[in-house]
Formats: structure tokens, sequence, C-alpha cells
DNA sequence: ATTATAAGCTAATTCGGATTAGCCGTCAAG
DNA sequence: CTTGACGGCTAATCCGAATTAGCTTATAAT
């Protein structure tokens, strides 16, 4: 019963280490604790594994946003972000998000094996763009065009914000996947990195 | 003669379209012209074209930046950088910069490729980070540190700030990677993000 | 001219991995 | 108690891809 899952799990796993051409049903057989054949029971084919994978992920990122968006658009009050965003509450987000991205059990393994297989199809290049590039830049784009309205941060472009701020957390999150040993190092850099955003586009209400 | 070059060429589209696991010799031998065993008088594997590629790719680097501290490191004034880098100069670097990564015969392929392999060892991974994130990150750096010395910039922290600088780029060239046809698009995101970055980080000497 | 070498080809060979066939124990429902 | 579905196993089967064997032609050096 539990095993249909185990076999997703595994088999995610080592998608993500290794690449789906590069991994033998057999492998992920033995890493579930059964042989090949009995692999057979559960689901029709290695490429039938991969596509649950894809269909778990695709249903667990929209249940993920579709919860966000759930207090989000509507229910937010500009009023709320305003107290929310301080420096330190960018960090924190900052922080959250890369952790996020980083630690989260599903998330990171789907990323990483997205990442492998990203050019075999305009599916897995959209999928990707989507969820890594276009959505994270959009949310933050909103969150940032407000914080404009308001007098916290300089009145410039929102988008180019977004990307000032999400880039360099995706170009950390990039190398922490290659070198897990630098997370630290990427944390600190993270911080320094929000800080410095904050300052350089903190409003200088002067006047 | 020429057809051991060749070889290397077809493999090099190939892998960097499908990964290294899911290319035949027989893809590559037809994109040649050749039969698949002919390749055999030229490299004794698949993996042996996999290395030469690499090493190719090495040594082109390594002359590549070579080319670049020759002027470099000791033959730049902070008085020539100072001149070079006004907005437009920056601008001009960045999309230079941009579209030698994008359109760049080999580097672009190579990219891809490396892109696809970099879990599949440490090797792969040590040379993506170098490549595509740390030496871009210390070049840009120095160059800064010498404009926040002088009044150009802020004086704010010179490693974040090439951070800012590049991992924009570095985000619009994955980007454009999985979809061609944002090519334009990127590019003017690309202008945006720099001359909001020059507005943002300009000295605002105003004393 | 002769010979050696380079570089190609066709026809094996090999090998490993995906999938199928067919058998067996378990357990819950009737 | 017996039957049928479930999920596991071993032993094929199938197949495709990497590589090898061995032949052939061209050409360049002796």
């Amino acid at each position: 019963m539990n095993t249909k899952k185990r076999i997703l799990d595994e088999a995610l796993t080592l998608f993500a280490q290794k690449g789906y051409g590069n991994v033998y049903v057999g492998q992920i057989a033995e890493a579930v604790g059964i042989k090949a054949p009995s692999l057979y029971k559960h689901y029709k084919s290695k490429q039938d594994i991969f596509n649950a994978i894809l269909d778990e992920m695709k249903d667990r990122y929209d249940r993920q946003t579709a919860a966000l968006n759930m207090n989000g658009s509507d229910a937010y009050t500009d009023a709320d972000i305003f107290g929310a965003v301080s420096e330190d509450g960018l960090v924190e987000m900052g922080i959250g998000l890369f952790s996020y991205f980083l630690h989260d059990e599903y998330v990171c393994r789907f990323r990483k094996m997205l990442t492998l297989e990203q050019f075999h199809n305009s599916e897995l290049s959209r999928l990707y763009t989507k969820q890594y590039a276009d959505e994270p830049l959009n949310y933050q784009a909103t969150i940032f065009s407000i914080l404009c309205r308001g007098e916290v941060l300089k009145k410039e472009d929102a988008d180019i914000m977004a990307l000032h701020f999400f880039a360099p957390i995706y170009m950390l999150l990039t190398i922490c996947d290659r070198h897990p040993e630098r997370e630290t190092e990427s944390l600190k850099m993270l911080e320094r990195h929000i800080r410095q955003f904050s300052r350089i586009y903190k409003e200088t209400t002067r006047g």
C-alpha cells in the first residue's frame, strides 16, 4: 500500500542525483527494497513513474501557491505588508524562501530533477521557468510595488527590484545544490545581500 | 583529419540538447555523416569523446581568461576603469557578457551540457560553479571595488554589488537557454536592470 | 611499385537493462 | 474453507546500444 508512494520517493531521489536516463529501474527497486519486476505491479513503465512524480509535484505546487493566495492577493492589505516588511522582515523572507527551496524534502529534489531534465521537452522547460523564475518574480514584484507606493522604498521599477531581490537568492541556491558544504557561506552572503538591498532601496525621507 | 574535430562538435551539440546519457553514438556518427563504428577510429569510447570535449573547453576557457588578465589585473589602471564605466559602459558590459554567454558557439553549448551533467561528479560541479559563478563574481567585484574607492559608486560591499549586477544576468541567461524566444524580452529586462542598478548605486555627490 | 597507415564500412558480438510470464504466499470477503 | 486480488519473486525474453572484428579503399612515404 505504502510501497507505491515509496517508489515515487526513491525514484525522485535517484532522478535528482543522476537524471532520468542514468537511473535503472533495478536501482529504484533496490532502494525500495523489492526486485525490479515488482515495480510493474505499481507502475506500468519507468516513464510512468516519472510522470507520476511530475503530476504529484505539480499538485503539490498548486496547493502550495493556492495556500499563499488564500490570504494573499485579496486578504492582505497594504498595511499588512508595510508592517511586516522591515529590513529584518526582508531578511527573514529571503532566508525563509532560500531555506524552503533548499531543504524542503520534495521541493529540493524536484528542483534538481527538473534542472537535469529541463531541456528534454518544452513542458519541463516551462514548468521550471514558471516555478523558479516567473512566479517568484511576479509575486515579489507585487509586494515591492506596494512598498513603493507607500514611502517605504524608492519609487523604482518594482519588476527590477524583484529581480534584484530574487536573482541572487536563486543563484546562491544553485550553488548550494552543487555544493551543500557552501550553505553557511551562502547564508551569510544572502543576509549581506538583503541588508544591502534594503539600504540601497530604502526611501531616504530626508525632506 | 577534420573528422576528429567534427565529432567533438556534433557530440557537444547533442549532449547540450539531450544530456550525455540520452545520446547514442549512432546519433553522433549520423550527425557527422559516418557510421557508428567509424567513431572508434578517432576515440576509444563514448566517454572518451565526452572527456575530449571537457578538455577542449577547459583549455578554451583558460585561454579566454588569460587573455582578459593580460591587459587585466596589472595593465589596467584605476583611471582606465573610471573612464570606461559610465552607466552606458555598464549597460554595454552587461549586454556584452550576456550575449557572449548566450551566443558564443561553444560557450553556449558547453554551458547547457554542463547544466545537464552538473551533478554527475564533483569535477563537473566545481567547473560549473567556477565558470558561471565564482569567477565572474570575483572579476566584477574587483571592478566595483575600484569604482567604490573612487567617488563613482556608493561605498557599499563590492562583493554584493557584483552579486546584484551579475545574478540577474545569470538568471536571464538560464531563462533564455530554456526559451530562446524570450531573448528580446530578456534583453530589455537586462537593460532596465543595469540602468536601475546604476541609478541605485551611483554616488549622490550632492555635498 | 610496394607498403603502411588512416579512415571508412558491414557484420558480428556483447551486454545490460526494461519489460513480461508465470508462479507463490497472504489475507480479507464471501 | 475457498476464492480472488494484491504484491512479491525467479526466470525468461526482448531489444537496443556500445563496442569489436575484419575487410576495403585511398593515399602518402619509401
